[in-house]
DNA sequence: ATACTAAGCTAGTAATTAATTACTTACTGG
DNA sequence: CCAGTAAGTAATTAATTACTAGCTTAGTAT
């Protein structure tokens, strides 16, 4: 009955780390995730776990790289499906949708940081990452200005921050519901009614 | 230089401490403010916070009712403010964005509350307090689609969800800046974009 | 005045948490 | 084969936390 004690390198353990705490996130405030919760989702004791990491705080900085490289990779590939930029958008809403659907604890995580006070390391990963975010997305915004898709007076800025809000909304939703469940479905409706104040005519 | 201890009745302070947790809460996350840190903020001992209040679960479910109250009261009268269905809607957008502004914490306590596993009363509390909003907001959209404001087609749920995010997202932005400055003026153009979403229609 | 009550203080408690220590054990290269 | 290293354990530490007990004191009603 007993496990095997499986032994594995830093750097496996490490990712195993990361995975856990995302795992764990999804179910309970990043908050209360503690060194020992780590430890017993990986089958481990507390202490082996600063064998793989300084302080709980590099941690959360390993963390914060996860999502930004996976987030921002699969929003980058969003972008490039289509030459369209409406397309584009709509992809890379999809693509966070997903993203947070398959990682409900990653949104949780973000929102946690920045609600840190001061100025930690891990707190500005994070704002680099939402900055590169909103980067690319004024930069697909900006395109269909110059392509006259949408109406000439939209503010790009703003339709970034609804974009963003409109994410946020539903990660606000599923924690009121308890789970991720059926929210795939409302994005395109959600997405449907931002298109139309981007676009701003009908067709 | 001793302060002059001084002593107010349980009522007073039940209010005092729950004016503190906001203040507080709009600086650093609600994981981490502690019962000494109230009773620093209201220049009391630790252990009177207990003298009125039973445990810090019902400091919370306090300060959930006190947000229940101001900020539903402030939506119900933005919602009055005028006949014109979509007025209405740009009213009580002011009126979230102005509430987020002079409570920053509260947004944050809700999120906090949200995140936590299970069913706290506290909770509960909150999700009432988003249904009721949610609720308010719902008969509005439906009042534009009767009287023909907006596109037919237009589902006011996906709009309720899309107006509850923009806010969301502001929220999101004050905390990237690490303020609520400048919020207020950004709000409008925000809003200007998702009127045209629901709308649907240049005029 | 005196006695009662409500609010405050000091000084604890038990539980929890990140981090450390001393020791053990599984691999691995020469 | 065996010596060194890397990964694991178990136990402990210092700090923090919500909460409590026992005593003090301000305000008030009789």
């Amino acid at each position: 009955m007993e496990s095997p004690r499986i032994r594995r390198s830093s750097e496996l353990r490490q990712a195993e780390i990361v995975q856990a705490v995302v795992a764990l996130a999804a179910e309970s405030s990043p908050a209360d995730i503690t060194t020992a919760r780590i430890a017993a989702a990986m089958n481990l004791t507390q202490g082996a776990v600063f064998r793989h990491f300084p302080t709980k705080e590099a941690i959360w900085l390993a963390v914060a790289e996860w999502i930004e490289e996976n987030l921002l990779a699969a929003i980058e590939e969003a972008s490039l499906s289509s030459s369209e930029p409406l397309a584009q958008l709509r992809a890379m809403f999809r693509a966070h949708i997903g993203f947070a659907v398959a990682h409900p604890g990653a949104p949780r995580l973000i929102f946690h940081e920045l609600q840190q006070p001061g100025d930690s390391a891990v707190k500005r990963r994070i704002r680099a990452l939402l900055g590169s975010y909103r980067g690319t997305l004024l930069q697909v915004l900006k395109c269909t200005k110059e392509r006259g898709v949408v109406r000439r007076e939209l503010n790009v800025e703003h339709a970034a921050t609804l974009f963003i809000g409109a994410i946020q909304g539903f990660v606000m939703q599923s924690m009121l519901a308890g789970s991720m469940r059926g929210v795939e479905g409302a994005a395109e409706g959600v997405f449907d009614v931002y298109l139309a104040g981007v676009v701003g005519r009908r067709e």
